[in-house]
DNA sequence: GCCAACGTTGGC
DNA sequence: GCCAACGTTGGC
């Protein structure tokens, strides 16, 4: 089992959001950079975990655990014209975008700010790539010990 | 295949 | 709102 984080913008949709949507599940849509799209139609497993980023907000950072309930499949946003993140080069005989389904697994009691995530940027989180200079990436890998810690940190 | 211009992300 | 960092585009 592998480990992720999801970063969102809360003001375009946040873990409440996804709390709110029927069965708690929606589709990770949107994604257009390749790195990402590689890791969402290649590597990410149903039953795999992810951190719930708020990013673009007053205070970014860490705030609770979705899952992976359904593997990479094509992102039908990018077929819309009337969509947001439409992108006509994506056929949907031959996808250029993939997306997961997720689904809401519980919300920490705080916020981890990436503030106090930075705290160990030389310690226990040296291979967080969210820590990284110059990390744009809205999907990323979780290493298994950094997981433990962050989430050692919630509690 | 290079690289300048441009657009986007996202912290601050 | 600013701007650094980075990805993408497209002319050559």
């Amino acid at each position: 089992m592998k480990y992720w984080l999801f970063k969102s913008e809360p003001e375009e949709f946040s873990i409440d959001d996804l709390k709110k949507m029927p069965r708690k599940t929606e589709h990770w849509d949107g994604v257009r950079n390749y790195q990402a799209r590689n890791m969402m139609r290649d590597e990410m497993k149903k039953g795999d975990l992810g951190f719930f980023y708020h990013s673009n907000c007053d205070v970014p950072g860490i705030v609770g655990v979705i899952k992976i309930v359904r593997e990479g499949y094509p992102d039908h946003t990018a077929f819309d014209p009337d969509d947001p993140h439409f992108d006509p080069k994506s056929d949907p005989d031959n996808p250029r975008w993939f997306m997961v389904d997720v689904s809401f697994v519980r919300k920490f009691k705080r916020k981890i700010a990436l503030s106090e995530l930075r705290e160990y940027a030389d310690k226990q989180l040296r291979e967080l790539t969210l820590l990284r200079r110059g990390n744009r990436l809205s999907v990323m890998p979780v290493g298994k010990k950094e997981w433990q810690f962050i989430e050692s940190l919630a509690k």
